[in-house]
DNA sequence: CCTCAGAAGTTGAATCTTCAACGAGTTGAG
DNA sequence: CTCAACTCGTTGAAGATTCAACTTCTGAGG
């Protein structure tokens, strides 16, 4: 259904949901990091840093790999890793097989802040999401997150 | 139920749940970022900057109320402005009754841009939101975000 | 009156991100 | 072998955000 001037406006009840589920995309993300500040001096991107390095064989990734997982631009990444690295979380070298990459490693420092921080994080998790909702609620939004990726993915891709 | 460390981890599939929200709550706000940046030269908070003062009686705000009704804090605000003033979208002067408050108002460059832009906001809105949920999984969004958003308000309030 | 507490905004410095240019290393074609 | 094309990553400058003063204005209490 088109309006006169050939826009399909929002519905009123699109409309709220939009307004709602906004809001929500603002408001959950800082208060994430709000928590990963204070417990521990990192941003969203830094904690994920850490934890996707925790995770990797040796916990060693390559940066552009690293990126990808963290879902941000290389040099952003670079400039972030700088400052972990002067932190001692993490340090960087090129990659002995092939000297275009550079390896991310995570050192034993950033290894302990990042289990001391965890708990903390799971915990606010449950508490703004998963013990919030139900089993449906939580299916369905899981399915929800998924449609709009799909949706996401397949404009990037033209 | 507690694992022997205390710490409530999440499940298998709360944590399916988890990392396909959280890469929704970081690619979304990019994707429709992205429109608006391309088309019209504005970041999220920009947009609905206009857009707010467009519904606003006489398009005018104050400075406080804005900061409330796009999430953002007095000072980004302030900043921000400055540079919508500089672009001819806003003015701003203090209110003639109590010289504590600023007003912001739109101005009719503002405006048109807005209308210029708001179309394609909306598509993007439809195309990645609106449009690939059907009615059940779109009030279940707005659920889930009204829950959530409680949440972190309870939070917020202690 | 006077001043003092408090809210609203602004400002500048520090921090972080984005953007465009660059350097280094690898591969493949000629 | 050498050159060109390409990818990976870094860098510095410009732009945006955060943080901590600071100013201005009002209204309340003495």
């Amino acid at each position: 259904m088109t309006t006169s001037d050939g826009v399909r406006w929002l519905s009123s009840g699109e409309l709220a949901a939009w307004r709602s589920f906004s809001l929500m995309l603002a408001r959950l993300p800082a208060a994430l990091e709000d928590q990963l500040q204070r417990d521990g001096g990192l941003n969203f991107v830094e904690y994920h840093v850490l934890a996707g390095l925790s995770d990797a064989p040796d916990r060693t990734m390559r940066m552009s790999g690293l990126a990808v997982l963290v879902n941000s631009e290389l040099s952003r990444l670079s400039h972030l890793m700088r400052r972990l690295e002067k932190r001692g979380f993490v340090r960087r070298e090129p990659d002995p097989c092939d000297g275009r990459y550079t390896n991310a490693i995570l050192t034993d420092e950033g290894f302990a802040h990042l289990v001391k921080l965890a708990p903390g994080h799971v915990a606010k998790v449950r508490e703004f999401v998963i013990d919030v909702l139900d089993r449906h609620r939580l299916a369905a939004l899981h399915a929800c997150s998924e449609d709009i990726l799909r949706a996401v993915d397949a404009c990037d891709r033209e």
